[in-house]
Order: structure tokens, then sequence, then C-alpha cells
RNA sequence: GCGCGGUUAGCUCAGCGGAAGAGCACUUCCUUGACAUGGAAGGGGUCAGAGGUUCGAUCCCUCUACCGCGCACCA
């Protein structure tokens, strides 16, 4: 009996167990390839038999099988079919089945290779983000086994080898190479004289023609991945010492999928390693991976590719790019959404807006102006805000934590910038003309600017287009905001203008609240009255009462030691806000209010006194903790106060 | 089977030892002169289940259930 090492998976263990010969019965196309076929015919007898056999050289396969089934019905030697399940490889693109054939290839010795990689980044000279791939790169490169680099596909660098006549190998830059090389060799050996060998050297046809017919280069075309593992310095003109590869070899990261570690991440750092002799590139950021609706990897051979070209005619590049950085939280997928596209095209149209609001109101770039000298406490408020929103961003793209520096810019531009800084402004731009309005001007058209910068790697279309209209006015830009720097603020922390805002934004927030719950129409505009207000806070509400007027509706501000009977009590950072109503308001639905408010508190003090009451978390949870938990409680236990007083008042107006 | 990873608000997802968050969706109100691709205010989570560690667990450990991905080729 005679088995096929050299086709069938198993036959090649069998044979390997056996020390049998490497037997395959196919050719490339996967035709019968009997006659001329020695390991085949080897030691087997003529007989009638093998003629038959013979017969079916060169057919195809699926013909010769049922030839075969045939046959052995004709003997009387088939027993039975039946249906089995057989599970064998189909191509890609053309379905075929695809046969195991066993052909020699070029191997890359990858085991000695993979060592200064795997030191490298047990010596942390390259680091992995997030850091749990590395369990998985140092798997994958202590097993690694030889890398087989031939590949039988019509596209590639074809594999630089040629083949005498005799099997002898020449490995050669150039044909040119390769043929001087074979030359040399054949003349040595004397299968071709020295003189004839002259010739075909001197000759450029003669020459051609024995590379075309003498030698026979190698058809296979080197791995994808052995092309591209040279990349990080043939790009920049290696072999050469040139000035681009001196400046970006190696180069500070790379940014890539999971998938790529095992094919080009690890194969740059091995040939980086070897070749230069330093790594690549120091940080190696794995991104999530975008899956297809269902979360199947995209693959351009499976065609469920999602085509961004699509959501970008939809939302624009900005909403996608900037989605996919608010999703890009590290070590988790993702699966696109188009309603966070749409939002975040929303965003981008936000930003528009604002932009044609500060134009509109004369908001120029003032070359003199600087955010650390600003008079105006809301041009303060917005520096000091504009500062901490760039070190949130700066601080997450070092981390490459891109959601969080996507969230970071989203928050400021929308909920800081929109929301309050340019509707608190308004009542300076319509107001009189003066310094503060000039203050004010600058200070937003500056702060627009620092926008643009941070929000910039996230939404560069919108952000560059806006950088250039915005050059209309006020001073001259001489480049793109692409070649801009990135912001670094200093000196711009001012706590008490924080302080001073927030109490703005807390006060209206208060009363928005309360109109709301109590079906204040917004016409209906209400008093305001402080009732034992501190110096600082008295100070506070009267520099702000157009603003407070304006934002939270309301008709005047006024000052009392005590809340006026039957008023609405608002406690606004320790203080008490009243809104005397009335006969305007709801008193049930204020007593309800009132309620939820205390029961807030008691919980509060509750949870508190729970964990206070545990001599054991008192005993050994840190100090700064238990301190904390202190303060909390007394905090609760003066808004219940503020809140007990407040229904007492509300018993009295009834 | 062998490895990973996931399970948090209706949906898509952050957070990962000290009072549950975002966007969208939902409810109510608002055509006030940047923006209705908008504004204001709300409702909604025993953080899959069970044990354990801890003064304290959504967060750490173990187990269970369910869901995904890789371990062919191609890229």
């Amino acid at each position: 009996m005679k088995i096929t090492p050299a086709h069938d998976f198993n036959d090649f263990e069998v044979g390997r167990r056996h020390n049998l010969p490497l037997i395959n019965v196919l050719d490339v196309a996967g035709h019968l390839d009997l006659k001329d076929n020695a390991a085949f015919l080897k030691d087997v007898p003529p007989s009638p038999e093998l003629d038959t056999t013979l017969a079916e050289d060169g057919f195809d396969r699926f013909a010769v099988r049922k030839k075969i089934v045939e046959r052995l019905e004709g003997l009387g030697l088939l027993e039975k079919i039946e249906p089995t399940t057989h599970v064998v490889p189909h191509g890609d693109r053309s379905g075929a089945v695809l046969e195991p054939f066993l052909t020699d290839q070029w191997y890359v010795e990858a085991k000695t290779l993979a060592q200064p990689a795997i030191a490298a980044v047990r010596e942390r000279n390259m680091v992995f983000v997030p850091p749990q791939w590395e369990a998985t790169f140092f798997s994958w490169m202590e097993n690694i086994q030889p890398w087989c680099m031939s590949r039988q596909i019509w596209w590639g660098h074809q594999i630089p080898a040629w083949y005498g006549p005799d099997g002898k190998i020449f490995v050669a830059e150039t044909e040119d190479d390769a043929v001087a090389d074979a030359l040399a060799h054949y003349t040595d050996n004397e299968e071709i004289t020295v003189e004839e060998g002259h010739d075909i050297a001197a000759d450029p046809a003669r020459r051609a023609r024995f590379a075309r017919e003498y030698i026979r280069r190698d058809e296979d075309v080197l791995d994808t991945w052995f092309s591209s593992a040279l990349w990080p310095f043939s790009t920049l003109g290696w072999p050469d010492e040139t000035a681009e590869l001196k400046r970006f070899y190696p180069t500070s990261a790379l940014v890539t999928g999971f998938d790529i570690i095992f094919f080009w991440v690890a194969r740059m750092m091995m040939m980086g390693l070897h070749f230069m002799k330093e790594v690549p590139f120091h940080d190696i950021y794995i991104h999530a991976l975008v899956r297809d609706a269902s979360g199947a990897k995209m693959s351009k051979s499976k065609g469920n590719v999602i085509d961004p070209l699509n959501l970008i005619g939809e939302y624009g590049a900005d909403a996608l790019r900037f989605t996919l950085a608010a999703m890009a939280a590290q070590g988790r997928d993702i699966k696109l959404s188009t309603q966070r596209v749409e939002g975040n095209r929303n965003f981008a149209t936000k930003l528009w807006n604002a932009a044609r609001f500060a134009e509109i109101n004369g908001c120029a770039r003032d070359p003199d102006f600087d955010p650390r000298r600003a008079k105006e406490t809301l041009n303060r408020w917005i520096a000091h805000e504009t500062a901490k929103a760039g070190r949130e961003v700066t601080a997450a793209i070092e981390a490459y934590k891109f959601n969080d520096a996507a969230n970071a810019i989203y928050r400021f531009v929308w909920n800081v910038y929109c929301d309050w800084y340019l509707e608190l402004i308004k009542p300076v731009l319509t107001g009189p003309d003066g310094i503060a309005k000039v203050e004010t001007r600058a200070a937003a058209a500056w702060a627009l600017d620092e926008i643009l910068k941070l929000l910039h790697p996230f939404m560069p279309f919108v952000t560059e287009e806006l950088w250039h209209v915005t050059a209309e006015h006020g001073a001259k830009r001489d480049h793109m905001l692409a070649l801009d720097a990135w912001p670094q603020h200093h000196g711009l922390d001012h706590a008490a203008a924080e302080a001073e805002i927030g109490w703005v934004v807390d006060l209206v927030s208060a009363i928005r609240s309360v109109r709301v719950e109590m079906n204040i129409p917004a016409s209906t505009l209400l008093p305001l009255v402080l009732a034992g207000a501190s110096p600082q806070t008295a100070i506070r509400a009267r520099h702000w009462t157009e603003f407070v007027q304006r934002l939270a509706r309301v008709a005047d501000i006024t000052f009392a030691d005590t809340a006026p009977q039957g008023a609405v009590q608002l406690v606004v950072r320790g203080e008490v806000a009243a809104l005397p109503l009335k006969g305007v308001i709801d008193l049930a639905a204020e007593r309800a209010r009132l309620a939820k408010e205390m029961a807030k508190a008691d919980a509060d003090i509750a949870r508190v006194d729970a964990k206070l009451g545990n001599p054991n978390f008192v005993a050994r949870a840190p100090e700064e903790v238990v301190e904390e938990e202190k303060e909390k409680r007394e905090e609760a236990e003066m808004r219940k106060a503020k809140i007990a007083e407040a229904l007492e008042r509300l018993k009295g107006a009834a």
C-alpha cells in the first residue's frame, strides 16, 4: 500500500513517523499527476490495474474520484456508500476546495529574531497601551514558530531567489546579480566553459536568455508581513543613512489594532531590532476594533466592512471621527452607534453657532488681550475653566485615553462655554460700550480659539474652517490650525472667579428648578429675596443682578433678615434665597418639594451615621476619609435645618 | 476543547475600593434677537447571580449563568 504524505495532513504525519517518501498524486491545478511521477511509480510492478490508473493522468480530481468508486464497484469491492460531514478549506474568493500540497518554501528563523523583541518589552523600551496586551504579545512571541514567508498569490514582492538546473540556489538583490552568481558557479564547476560564461556575461541578449531559460526564479512572493516588517525604516530610505531615517527612527508611538500585534507589530519589532539595532517605536497603542452590527470583526475578505464614507456623507467626517474617539475606551471594542454620530454632528453644529454668535457680537481676536490680566470676573472665570479643560484634554491624550479627552472638550464647549459663558456675557455684549465690553469680546474670541486648538485632533475640519473664518476679523494668522502649537495654559487658575460664578450658576439653576416644579410660566418674573445674606453674597448679588434677572427670569433682587412668609426658600451654597410667591405657588406642591429635599438630606445623614457608628470604620479607615464623612454629615445637617425652617414658614403662610 | 474579554439607566457605553455617570431615547415646559441639529427642568439602575476578602465592594478573589472574540486561509 502507498499513501500520499505530500498531500494529506494525516498521511504526512504517518510518513514522518515511518520515514516514507513524500508522494503527491496531484499537480498544482488539482489534476492527477501520475505518468512521470517517479515517487508514485517507484516499486509498483506493471499491471493492468496500473495501466487503468495511469489512464486517469491529467484528469480533474473530482472526476477521477468518481471513476475510482466505479472501479471499486466493478470489482465488487464496494461495501456501501454513506454520507459523512467532511470539513475542507475553500478558497475565499473562488470557493474552490483547497488541497494540501507539499512544496519547498522559505522560512525565517523567527525564534532567534523574537528574543530581542521580547527583551525590549520586558525592559520597557517598548510599552503596550493598555498593558494587558503585553501578555498576548509574550504568549505569541514565546511560542513563535518558524515563519513561512513564501506566499502563492499573484501580487507582492517576488522572492529574490533563483534556482539552477541542479537545484543550486542563488539569492541576490537583482536578477543581474543572480545571473552573475550563477555564471560564476557553473563555470567553476565546469558546467559551462569559462569562454562561454564570458560571452554570456558580455552579451545582454544572451544574459537575458540565460536568466530566462537556464536559471529559474522562485515564483512565490514574500509574505505581506515580511515586506511590511521593513516599513519603519525602508520607507525612510534605508539602507541609506538618510536625514529622515535619523529623524523618524525610532518614532514615539505606533497606533494599531490588537489583531495586528501578531502580524505587523511583532515583525516590525524583530526586523527593526535586527537591522537597525534599535526598537522602531516606544509606545504601542492598541486601539479598539470597530466591529460590524453583529459584533463581528470587519474583514475585506468577508465583505462585512462598513464603509465610513456612508456615515461621513450623512453626518460629516468630524462627527464620525469625534464619535470614534469618544468611544475608544481602552480595552473594549466599538460597535458603531449611528445615534452617537448624530449627537456629535449636533455638537459640531453647536460649536459653529457659538462661533457665529461670537462673530455677530464683534468678538474678534485681540493680540493685546492677555487672559491673565483680565479684569472682568467672567473673563477670569472662562480663562480658569479653559485652562482646566485644557489640562484635562492634554492629560487624557497623553494617557491614550481618547474617550476621556473627547468627553472633556465636549463638556467644556457645550456645558461651560455655550451654556454659561456665552449666556452670561450677553448682557455685556448688548450693553453699553466700554472697557468691559472690549475685554469681554477679546476674551470670548480667545476662549473660542483655545477651543479650536483643543478640539482640532477630534474635529479637524470644522475647527480648521473656523480658524480660517475667524482670521477674517481681528489679528491676522500666518499658518493653519494644524500647524499651531498645542495650547499650554499657565497662570490662569482663579479660585475667586470660580467661587463667584459658581454661586451665580447655582443660584440660577436652583431658581429655574423651582420655576419648573411650581409650573411658573416663563412670562412671570419673580422677585428674589436673599435672606440674611453675608456681606460677600450681598456684593455678589448686586454685581450679578442683571445676569440673574435674565437667566432666571427674576424681576428684582432685594435683601431681608429673614425670608418673607409664604415664600419658596432655596438653599444656595449655605444661604437662603427666597421667592415670595404668595398666591402664585401651589402650597401643596411646595411642601412636597421640600419633603423630598428633606428625605434626601435624611438619607444622606443616615448613610453617614451608619458609617460613623461603625467603630471599625472610625478605627481602620484613613483619617481623611473619616473627616470627609464628618463634613458630609455637617453639610447635610445644615441643609436639613434650612429645609425645616422653610417648611415652618410655609405653615405660617397657610 | 484551549485561551482572552464582556454582563452598569429603555439603547450604545464610561467609571472600577470611600455618596451611581454620559450620549441618545423618554416626560413636562419654552418659536426670549447664536443655535428647535436648540433651551430649561425632570423621571429612570438592589451596577447578571451566589459566595468570599475588607471598616467599607459596581470596583478585588472564587464559582455559576448567559454573550462575544481569537486559536484555518486572507488581511
